[in-house]
DNA sequence: GATAGGATCTATAGTAACTATAGGGTCAAG
DNA sequence: CTTGACCCTATAGTTACTATAGATCCTATC
């Protein structure tokens, strides 16, 4: 390597999978960095800090749309701060709604499951459960 | 309509949209019915029945092929009812995981979000712990 | 200098579960 | 006989990657 971070070494300090990289550079999420004499990607601190940002939002769930808003925001740095908390609030409310969208799934399908009592498919509770409404 | 049901009619009887019952057909989960002289597509109850059961699982959060699975396992009448049993646990199993992983990102989101207090992106400090790790 | 291995490159296709679009045919009512 | 609602097929798009194939590059060893 000429310069800079290959990609793999960037993959594995940032916890992404190689081709996740190149993925999020060909949407247009992480600026393409400049190749080295073998055409391999050279990668700085700048590229290691935004890849960063990416994922720890992709791990709190934010779909990567919502993760291009707020890379486009925090450009901004002298604009006002609502949007951004708009953002998260809003994501924060789907994730509650998520939440309670489980547990009704997951209270149901408790109920249906202890009408099992082993046997016969033929007499099978459960399928008789998912067949009724 | 010649004779059966139109897919206008299954679709409004079972809450499903016309694109999904036909996509439902050609991925082999419906089996295909009876044309009419004008080449519709003429249901019967079977089918009602059938696509009921597909959508009463998919509400229930199983995959296609987890139904695909419960459809065939229904059919074995004098099979055991121990592999509908599992099935319907390890999906229970797997809505348990989701919801605490879900928590526990609403918990952390929360965190974060409670930082805004208003004012300029460039100090916001979402678009900072949203940065560092 | 030859060679073997690992890492990297590009391009394309596949995944789940639909949804959307284009460009038509069919049917019942007025 | 035309209008509008319904239906038909086929193809491409969605999200966020993942998998594959075949070529190139770099480093180390013989």
């Amino acid at each position: 390597m000429d310069d800079g971070t290959s990609i793999g070494e960037l993959a594995k300090a940032t916890g992404t999978k190689v081709v996740t990289i190149r993925y999020y550079e060909k949407i247009g999420l992480l600026p393409e960095p400049p190749r080295t004499r073998g055409n391999y990607r050279a990668y700085d601190a700048r590229h290691r800090e935004r890849l960063h940002f990416i994922r720890r939002c992709r791990d709190l769930g934010f779909t990567l749309a919502q993760v291009r808003e707020l890379l486009d925001l925090s450009k901004k740095t002298d604009r006002d701060c609502a949007a951004v908390d708009r953002l998260a609030l809003d994501h924060l409310a789907e994730i509650g709604r998520k939440i309670a969208d489980l547990k009704r799934l997951e209270k149901e399908l408790r109920r249906i499951s202890e009408c099992c009592q082993g046997g016969r498919i033929g007499d099978c509770r459960i399928i008789e459960a998912l067949s009724g409404s």
